[in-house]
DNA sequence: TCTATTTTTAGAATAATTCTAAATTTATTA
DNA sequence: TAATAAATTTAGAATTATTCTAAAAATAGA
């Protein structure tokens, strides 16, 4: 592993938030100024080819770069923003469902999330 | 509703397919040759935001345009192709685990397709 | 150390999508 | 019906996210 892809793997995979490519070369030019947003798109093209962290893409939306521990996604249809959840496994269930087929899957789980359900039931209040 | 958006509804919700704003464009205007894919995707964006079609997007591809009728989805591995597939109907088990914060979901399952499996034997076989 | 390989940089290129302003079409009202 | 307002479409520029290319730099192997 090179400097930056275990500089951006560590980024990535100590995160709790869900970075773009932009947000992760922000941070990562703290620590290495002279970085270049393209280092930050190859490193993480390796990292996800070599199935070390997820890519989470959402309509409409810049692709977002996840740690791998397993776990499922609320995504905010007013704002986009991602929230995680750990629901009921599906991976025996669709194992059953379509054979040695499977490899893996993606829940997203849309929803309303509180911010902006607080903020939408101010401005109906007004 | 206007011409081009019942038109763009009618080829999204009656395919199979699952096309992108340029292959609807594409068919489009063997019908109306003189619009402009502009136009696709104003009515693509108010069709979607009606709820009338589904937006597809799997990282990495331009987002392709679906039916709303209930099903699941697909995605080969190795060429990023959709095919439909419905699988056991998680809303009640969501909404269980959810409360009535639960919108809606989006189920995808990666796969390689067969015919990209073939690809890969032979391939191997040489 | 010399050579080959891989990674990084810089910046141009591409693809998908959105935006803007003008033109056109459609609907509403006097 | 004519006049006005509102919505849609067009044309093309602009933007955003991402990839590509070629050269430079770093790293690894013989």
């Amino acid at each position: 592993m090179t400097r930056y892809e275990k500089e951006i793997y560590g980024i990535v995979s100590n995160s709790y938030e869900h970075l773009t490519a932009e947000k992760i070369f922000e941070e990562l030019k703290k620590k290495y100024p002279g970085v270049v947003l393209a280092t930050v798109y190859n490193n993480l093209n390796k990292l996800w080819e070599a199935g070390m962290i997820r890519k989470v893409s959402v309509e409409g939306m810049a692709d977002r770069y996840d740690r791998m521990e397993k776990h499922d996604h609320l995504v905010c249809r007013h704002c986009g923003k991602l929230a995680d959840i750990g629901l009921e496994d599906l991976t025996l269930s669709l194992k059953g469902q379509l054979g040695e087929f499977f490899l893996s899957y993606d829940l997203k789980v849309f929803y309303i999330c509180p911010e902006c359900r607080e903020r939408l039931n101010n401005e109906n209040e007004r």
